[in-house]
DNA sequence: AATAAAATTAAGTCATGACTAACTTTAGTT
DNA sequence: AACTAAAGTTAGTCATGACTTAATTTTATT
């Protein structure tokens, strides 16, 4: 019974980097931390890692970009908790609830499950979603 | 971003004790670790920390019954399962992953979120639900 | 009494994922 | 050039959760 994919904290690392990155011209590793609420150590430590598995890369100044394969996982973990949030209000679930529940089931989804739960987001939607548009549109360094 | 219960294996040896007390006379440690497939010393260990707890008794011949204590979480966890496994069964997910992801959902999610989504099953099945009616008049030692 | 099955204890391992303390590096200011 | 402040890094620690093996003990069965 272990979560579908390791690393939880990768990945909510990548979706930070993909969040600060969207409204700001460059991304930190001090302004995880401040996003995050973790020292400054914790987030370096997970950026070194992030950077030897290729997820993002960091210029001399410091400036982190999210990779190609990065970028993937950030999206679609965005996109997880985007979709999830909206469909558990949907449900009836308040708003700051939905958020912080996301937050866990994005995690622990299979890809056919979390397929699934789009498909319905989408039908009940009628297919239209400004906010998966404006993930899906984002390119890094467009700004 | 902490789980919204700790110790997930304990929900998951409370619920694995109700399932196999619904089918069997009596419930003993090895049948856990049979089912769970972990070995006996991890089974003896989990049942020392839930007779702590309180959630579960042992009598002399090492029949284990779950308390009252015990069993609200059971079935709550074994509702989830089932609730959380048919609404996804529902929205087009094969059984299987279905099973395999509600197993790492039903712990994660705040009683509000599972509520709303109790409330969104019952609806589309009018109300009806036999798998939750066996849970709910389950009573132990009323074989 | 002998054997087998079940349970327990003790000790160890592993994975995640955060922290503090101390240090280095870099850049801006005077 | 020297100082300071901000940012980043290294190294070591801690906590939690949860499983394992090895060895022992207890219990049951025949």
């Amino acid at each position: 019974m272990k979560a579908y994919e390791t690393h939880e904290s990768s990945e909510n690392y990548l979706e930070s980097i993909l969040m600060l990155s969207m409204d700001q011209k460059v991304v930190r590793s001090i302004d995880i931390a401040n996003m995050l609420g973790f020292s400054k150590p914790s987030v370096s430590v997970a950026m070194k890692r992030l950077r030897e598995e290729g997820m993002i890369t960091v210029d001399d100044n410091g400036y982190i970009t999210l990779t190609e394969e990065g970028m993937k996982i950030a999206k679609g973990t965005y996109e997880k908790h985007i979709v999830i949030t909206n469909v558990l209000v949907d449900l009836g679930v308040s708003a700051y609830t939905a958020g912080q529940d996301a937050c866990r089931i994005e995690h622990v989804l299979s890809p056919e499950t979390f397929a699934r739960i789009k498909d319905y987001y989408l039908k009940c939607h009628d297919g239209v979603s400004p906010e998966l548009d404006v993930i899906n549109n984002y390119e890094q360094n467009s700004h």
